[in-house]
DNA sequence: TTGTACGCGTTATCAT
DNA sequence: ATGATAACGCGTACAA
């Protein structure tokens, strides 16, 4: 009894295996009386089959993978039940796996693709800056959502891509925060080693600066600690504690993702210090987290929801042979709350 | 070049499959030799193993399944950390499972047995109210994490299960409130048919009303709108704002969630009162977001790594054979913290 | 140490 | 409409 299988149904029904498989994927070609009868008895013998021959031996899964990295992310989180719901309405199934940070997606994905049939590859963040070549491995359409918007990665026509630009949305909440009369602006962004969004906000946030005639300066630089999990409150708490007690004079605090900005308000909290009034803070996502704080965190909002719908046509376009692989960019927006104000 | 498989290395390198095979699992009897060549062959075909086919036919796969029940449920996600850990530590490998909520956890789980040759499961949150003979099909030991704490599922002999008692802690939170001289406690409770854990957690604040003396009042008892995701900030925000728009008459609000309690307060913030001062707020799970709120969130924090480590211990102590099923129930411990004040 | 052959549970093909 | 049978890709007893 450890295990009921088709061959057994078969048996039951008096009927042949086949005719017991087409019951199952109702087929077009069979009786409609033998196929509840084979139905009942399936039921009525709990028996389910077994995903792993099926995927071995189906020809084409209509199956899209959608991989995400890092389970905390809830943007991400966000934009996994709009994809969902986008490549249901269309027939297809979802196989979503979590990729932990220190995995390589693209392996993950190259083992997927043998298991599962994939129809379709839906990368949700992650960077790829040194995996272009591994990534060509891959033989059935891929997109990178949301992932850094290296201008090199545009160019390939063997992937899609959908994102914000890093560098402007950036450049944007730096050259607002100075446009408020904010010149001494904390940034506290990635990791020290991070090659891809941290970095490319870090740019966007130089180069505002440098707009603006305002000296970059080293000191208001903080990063994320690696021994603390990413984008956590935690990790924005810590670090901006340590960087308040170095009292390095600023008047502001632009964090690169709105849980950052969570923990770093608390920690400007603990110092004394009150939002905005003496320090502004935003943030960068447009997470519900970041509506719901008090003060509301003025934040970069990226527009998740369309961005997840678009990233299903493009993927679905090309599955069906109707499109090229393209690369589309979003527009982020500005969303003023409470946690800015006027210098 | 669809694919190339464990026939197509062995030709290349002239050796029979079985050979591959071995060089793949690094079983003991191989010259090492042959291994080396078989190796670097398979890496530069870019050979990987149809993880399919190798489920089909393994007889014994030391896979935990971690099945959880809804994904934005931040608690969860920490616990599911641990549980990996602890897991992956005694040398089996993790199959995450993210359960829809709308989706019947057991028939998932019944699924991936047959798939995945699971030695184990173990469900994280979800309610199991009516659902105790379906599990009976289930061969192999699971174990219930988190799920509400029904008094009549902890007899079985045939799953374990750890939790934390939810009227206990639900009836100590309301009494710590009432202690502190409150007397119209709002509660924030789950959807109006949940028949889990917000129905434990309302009836513990029945009965602590009871034990002072003070009588229940339906009006003071809000439900969780089913139209928006279940436990979210923003669930917390509506029905909070709704509830205040009423004036019905209160001086603390307990909210069966963090996330519920942090869109609670913003709705309190912006209907113009204070917290604490003008109403108590009050939440449980005792996740980070609660603590870098501000003000931060009083709450009755579950022991969630304490749980994991325990959920992974008992069993694998069965899968072992080294004990029978237990059902172990947590303190959880009441954090005081600035939402909350003296009347 | 290595190769051959069978079987895992299912779907697809080809008869009937 | 239905049944027998050959794959699918891999692991493993067994033979060599």
């Amino acid at each position: 009894m450890g295990s009921v299988n088709i061959k057994d149904i078969a048996r039951m029904c008096g009927v042949g295996v086949s005719t017991v498989s087409r019951a199952l994927n109702n087929h077009p070609d069979i009786n409609p009386v033998t196929r509840d009868k084979i139905m009942r008895c399936i039921r009525e013998n709990n028996y389910i089959p077994n995903n792993s021959a099926r995927n071995l031996k189906r020809q084409e899964a209509k199956v899209i993978a959608i991989l995400v990295k890092g389970l905390s992310n809830m943007f991400l989180i966000g934009m996994t039940k709009t994809l969902e719901a986008e490549i249901e309405s269309r027939g297809y199934s979802v196989a979503l796996e979590r990729i932990k940070f220190e995995e390589d997606e693209v392996d993950v994905a190259l083992e997927l693709v043998k298991e599962k049939r994939l129809k379709g590859i839906i990368f949700l963040g992650g960077d790829f800056e040194h995996r272009v070549d591994k990534l060509k491995e891959l033989d059935v359409p891929f997109i990178l959502s949301t992932a850094g918007s290296e201008p090199d990665m545009q160019d390939s026509e063997s992937y899609s891509s959908v994102s914000v630009d890093d560098i402007k949305e950036s450049y944007k909440m730096t050259d607002y925060l100075i446009k408020l009369g904010h010149k001494r602006i904390a940034l506290l962004s990635g990791k020290s080693d991070d090659e891809s969004v941290g970095f490319l906000r870090i740019e966007g946030y130089k180069k505002a600066l440098k707009d603006n005639g305002i000296e970059f300066d080293e000191d208001l630089l903080i990063y994320m600690r690696d021994d603390i999990e990413d984008y956590s409150m935690e990790n924005g708490y810590v670090v901006t504690k340590e960087f308040l007690e170095k009292k390095i004079p600023c008047t502001a605090l632009f964090a690169i993702s709105d849980t950052l900005a969570i923990g770093a308000s608390r920690a400007i909290h603990d110092a004394g210090l009150r939002i905005p009034q003496d320090i502004s803070v935003a943030g960068f996502d447009g997470l519900d987290a970041g509506m719901y704080s008090y003060p509301s965190i003025t934040t970069i909002a990226q527009p998740g929801e369309v961005m997840a719908r678009e990233t299903a046509k493009i993927l679905f376009d090309i599955i069906k042979g109707k499109g090229k692989h393209k690369h589309k960019i979003f527009d982020a927006k500005l969303i003023e709350r409470e946690s800015t104000a006027r210098r």
